[in-house]
DNA sequence: GAGTGGTCTAGACCACACG
DNA sequence: GTGTGGTCTAGACCACTCT
């Protein structure tokens, strides 16, 4: 090594299959976390950290990066890096289930498009929409709105009816309506997506933070009443799902199992 | 601008909020993908699209990140940047389904630890495991090891019972007794990951590669029989639960739902 | 003020796919 | 060879938190 470049200085294998450095990084600051570290502790800090590696702090960065999206890293700006708690297996109800949901607010607007796709209304008729917070262990996880079609809530106090006043009582109305439903099912789906501004902020994250999305269609009458579309803060939960709510013991980390393949 | 700094140089609102400009870049290039876009188009080259928006290169590739996490791109080594399709209802079936599955192959090795916690077996115990990929439209979507004990297959042909041999005998073996097992349901879970070198591969993805998790434990007789544990392509995927695993008609997408939050 | 992570730059080389 | 994305560097400033 003489020159500015380094790009694939490779320090291990030597020509075998050009690893990139930040990914062996990652692989030996894994280790390390599991052999060295327990939740809680502050990391030394990216410079300290890159020059001990001798990498630029970028490509330190760049293994930090990785380890946060798989959740065993925390940073915080102006504190530090530490080590993730493992994540938390968060409950997806089998119903509008009893957990603990702080509201935030509610408001009588236009649903997304794909949403009233969903809920087949005109793409421009308003409807109900609940947006509230879940909190597990006294920490916001996930924000969730939902949406429900003025036909399906239409018992909501006169006073909020057709306004678009934003409050808690129309909030519980709302929720109180879907609840007496007699719901057929849900159906579920998750995907991974990035917080928006709002998201990130009920969140208490910067935006461009990883979220598990979860989109719940309530079904009822032959056809969906409601819809949340739900943002789970991917570093910190896994989502469970199953007859029983309870808590699981699996954290099922190992994604890459060794299974003999030869001989 | 004149020094070598830049950081926020904030080119949009003058003094309110420090929004970072690859997150700026984003929500004009979500703009730019949703209106003069479709999908499977090939966009500027990054060298030129950084000049464009006057930021330097390893700016633009932050806002490109973020929108590949998103699965709005897909960026090919040598090829170039181009518009991704919309993401796949990937049903998740209610048992063992009879989906596109293409078997990799199978061995008789030790458990992961929290796989074999999970199945209540000796952490060293050796157990039949079942690789095997799934295809949508002829893509490697995901990625699936199946974990069954023993005790559960034992009636795999005795040229394989306590070997290592790794084929597709096995495999079918161990899938077709799994099917004949009365089972009680199954309960699951999903997490983000990140793909290691053996999925990744499996997955024609670099190590690293964003991956939905997804943990399926087989209930029977009171207790766990058996465990898969499933990668799926989180740029690709959108997994979908719920009683019919048809087609689902909502991609979801527009997570910052608007909410009128004030008179 | 000192220390931390977050953002940004300018330039370089590498690995890959194509003609 | 040419063009593309992928990796890496060295150095800088910004925003935040704590003392």
């Amino acid at each position: 090594m003489g020159t500015t470049q380094a790009a694939q200085g490779n320090g291990a294998a030597v020509a075998d299959a050009p690893e990139p450095k930040y990914w062996h990084l990652r692989t030996v600051l894994v280790r390390a976390l599991d052999s060295e570290f327990s939740a809680g502790e502050v990391l030394p800090n990216e410079r300290d950290l890159s020059a001990r590696f001798g990498v630029a702090r970028a490509t330190l960065r760049q293994a930090l990066d990785q380890l946060e999206l798989e959740g065993r890293l925390v940073r915080r700006r102006g504190i530090g890096t530490l080590v993730a708690a493992p994540r938390m297996g968060v409950p997806v109800a089998g119903t509008t289930g009893r957990d603990s949901w702080r509201i935030v607010d509610a408001g009588y607007a236009p649903a997304p498009a794909a949403v009233a796709a969903t809920l087949g209304v005109p793409a421009d008729e308003s409807v109900h929409a609940v947006r509230r917070l879940r909190l597990m262990h006294g920490q916001a996880i996930g924000a969730e709105t939902l949406y429900v079609p003025e036909t399906v809530a239409s018992h909501v106090p006169a006073i909020f009816a057709r306004s678009s006043i934003a409050d808690s009582s129309r909030a519980r109305s709302v929720l109180r309506q879907l609840q007496r439903l007699e719901l057929d099912g849900e159906s579920r789906s998750v995907e991974l997506g990035v917080a928006e501004e709002q998201q990130a902020r009920l969140l208490e994250r910067p935006p461009g933070t990883p979220v598990l999305v979860l989109t719940t269609r309530y079904q009822a009458q032959g056809g969906t009443v409601a819809v949340a579309v739900s943002t789970y803060r991917a570093d910190m939960c896994r989502l469970t799902f199953g007859a029983s709510g309870v808590v699981d013991v699996a954290p099922a980390e190992p994604v890459a199992a060794e299974v003999r393949t030869a001989s």
